[in-house]
Order: C-alpha cells, then structure tokens, then sequence
DNA sequence: GTCTATACCGAGATAGAC
DNA sequence: GTCTATCTCGGTATAGAC
C-alpha cells in the first residue's frame, strides 16, 4: 500500500490522480454533457486546480475521448471476465447482458445517452467515435445474425442490418425514458421484451 | 401586405421578429442543442443585437420554451390539415405519419435527440417539458392499444404500456443512428419495419 | 505533480439612448 | 423595437514558481 503513495515534497503521490480525475469526468460528462461540464468543477471534486487536471490532460476534449477509451476498455475487461465472446458485442445476448449490467449505474448510461446526442453535431470532439461506434456495433450484430440465418435458426428472408438496427435503438429508446422518468421502470425486463418481440418475428420456422 | 410592415423611424416593423428569432433558434437549438447555442449567434442570424433578441424573449430559457410550444402547435395544426385524429399521437399509424414528415426536416429531428438528451438533468430548462411529452405520448399510445384489445385486433395478454414505450424507442434510437450516420439510410421505411415487426408479435389470432 | 496568477474570450443580462 | 455600452460571470488554457 505504502509503495505506490509515499508523498515527495508538498504534493500527494498523484499515480493516482489521473485516475481519480477520469472517475469525476465520467459523472461530470454523464450530468451535464461535454459542454457544460467545466474543469473547474471537475477539479473541485477531485481536490486538485484546473491547472492540475490540464497537467494530466493536455485539454478538454482529450479528456473526453480518454473516458470514452477507459470505459471501453472497462467493458472490454468485464465482458472477458463474465465470459463473454471476445469480439464485443457479436451476438444479441450480449446486449441484454450489457443492459443488466448498466442498470446499476446509471451514471454511465446518461453518459452515453447524453453524450451521443451532443455528438450529432459534425465538429463535437467524439462524432467521429460515437459514428463509428454504432458502425461496428450495428455491423456486428449484423454479421451475428446472418450467421444465425446460416445455422437455420434465423429465417433467411430478413434484413439483418435493419433488424440489428432494431436492436440497438430499443435500447438506446429504452434509456432515453428510463433517464427522463427517473427510472421509474424494470429497464432490463424492459430491454428483453422488445428483443424478445423482434427476435419472434425473424425466428425459422 | 402593406398592413404589416409599414416602417416607423429607423427600425423595419418587427411583427415578423419574433418569428424570424424562433425559426433561427429552432435551427440554432437543433445543431448546438441548448447550451452551445449563444443568443449572439442566433442574432447575428436574424440581423440585429442581443438586445433586440432579449427584446422579445426576457431569457434564454424562455426562448428555448417557446420554441417547443411553436413546434406543438404547428404539429398539432399540420395534423388536423391532414385529417388526423385532433389527440395527438393516439395511434400507432400516427407515428408513422410523423416520422414521414420529420425526413424532410433534419433539423427537428436533431432538435428533440439532442434536447430530449440534454434535459435528463434535472435542472435542465426543458426537464419537466420532456418528461410530461414522454408520459403523455406513451400514455395515449397504450390507450390506443387498449381499445385494440377492447375491439379484439390485439391480443388481451400484452403490457400496453411496455409496447407503447417500444414503439417510441424504436423511433427515437433509430433518429439517434440516422443523425450519427449522416442520414445514410430510409428513416420512414425503418421506422415501418420496426413498427411492423412489433405490431406483428401482438395482433389477436 | 501541483500550485497561483493571469491572459483571454465569450456568454447572458441590464440600462438608457434614439 | 432596436440600438450601444457595459456589467458580471464563467469558461479554457498558459506561464512560471515551488
């Protein structure tokens, strides 16, 4: 325990700083958006100046796509560890298991829900990601289900991107009201019904 | 069409000002959402000062209102021009109807993603306005299916409310996907689609 | 690694002239 | 009805001390 904060001058060890600071970001971005989170009131929550959180993070706008990063690789982590298939998000069963798993942070949801919206515009600092973000993931499930279409579980006469499309914008939808009612229903429950009733219309045979 | 518009001193008549504000702000609103949005840029727009913007709306927050009020109401009076029922939104197929209109307009459909986005939190200007939209749109859409069940075309064992709440995901995660995408695909026929798809799970026999 | 100090910009809003 | 001028505040980012 000493060995990572054994404090040097007048400064506490700080290894620990970047890290404290992506923490607070997160909750910033997920309250207020890009925009209207400020490092000031970033900096106030983790106890250091604006000029302590620029020392890690040359700007803003790097430290936004640094928490986009860190989550990913967040998720990444966890879904190895649950066993999940490697190639994230490949198959539909793994979005319920994100859902059950997002329902205890909400924070995170409003992040990306927030956060998506605001990167709409073409000169926001993620477009680029979130664009390509629901480019893989749509183009995933695609690939899953048109495997499941090979495997004759699938009936062969559906359009996959449109269905994977489906799938994700339940869930985006889904959060959407859940956030603004104050999560006022089941999400989960929610998510696996509307995934159940689309799955019933492309199911073979 | 002198009626209106004859000048008086220095400044043009103004009784179309306060039009001109609201359509620069709808698009303003719609490509920044509400905070990157600045009262001098929609001046700039409209051709005169802050000042004469706050003129007309005491703030910025008021502004913002009346723009979702003026939307409202040109729905709700492009709705009976086309022989809809005067409730909004109480049948399914008036979502459709309603997604058909928003393709030839963007710039709506990017106004309420990044609003309805923006206004999760709680201190938001718009909060209380979305939240009662979402409640009233998925209330009068489970009414609607009720009286399906009551008629006998849907099946009595659904949650209308949990059905309703998917057919207005389903339209705003696919707006999320097609804003992000650069409109890369057939909003209306999608929004069909997914439509079809849940309708199709649910109807009686 | 973190500080203080500061430069610089742009926001929303108000007062009072015309 | 619109202007100019100004106030006040808050933002990001930089420079240099410790």
């Amino acid at each position: 325990m000493a060995a990572t904060s054994k404090p040097r001058g007048r400064y506490s060890v700080g290894i620990a700083t970047r890290a404290k600071i992506i923490d607070a970001a997160v909750r910033h971005f997920a309250r207020y958006g890009y925009t209207r989170s400020s490092l000031a009131g970033l900096a106030r929550e983790v106890g250091i100046s604006e000029a302590g959180v620029l020392h890690h993070f040359s700007s803003k706008s790097e430290l936004l796509l640094e928490v986009l990063r860190h989550n990913e690789e967040l998720d990444r982590q966890a879904m190895v560890a649950a066993g999940m298939p490697a190639t994230p998000l490949a198959h539909v069963d793994v979005i319920s298991w994100c859902v059950d798993r997002n329902v205890e942070r909400p924070g995170i949801v409003a992040l990306f829900v927030v956060l998506s919206a605001e990167a709409i515009a073409d000169d926001h600092p993620a477009h680029a990601w979130f664009a390509q973000r629901y480019d893989r993931l749509t183009g995933l499930l695609s690939d899953s289900l048109r495997a499941g279409i090979t495997a004759g579980a699938i009936r062969a006469d559906i359009d996959s991107l449109a269905v994977a499309r489906e799938l994700v914008a339940a869930s985006d939808g889904l959060q959407i009201q859940w956030l603004l009612s104050g999560q006022a229903f089941d999400l989960p429950a929610a998510y696996r019904a509307a995934a159940d009733r689309i799955l019933a219309g492309i199911t073979a045979g």
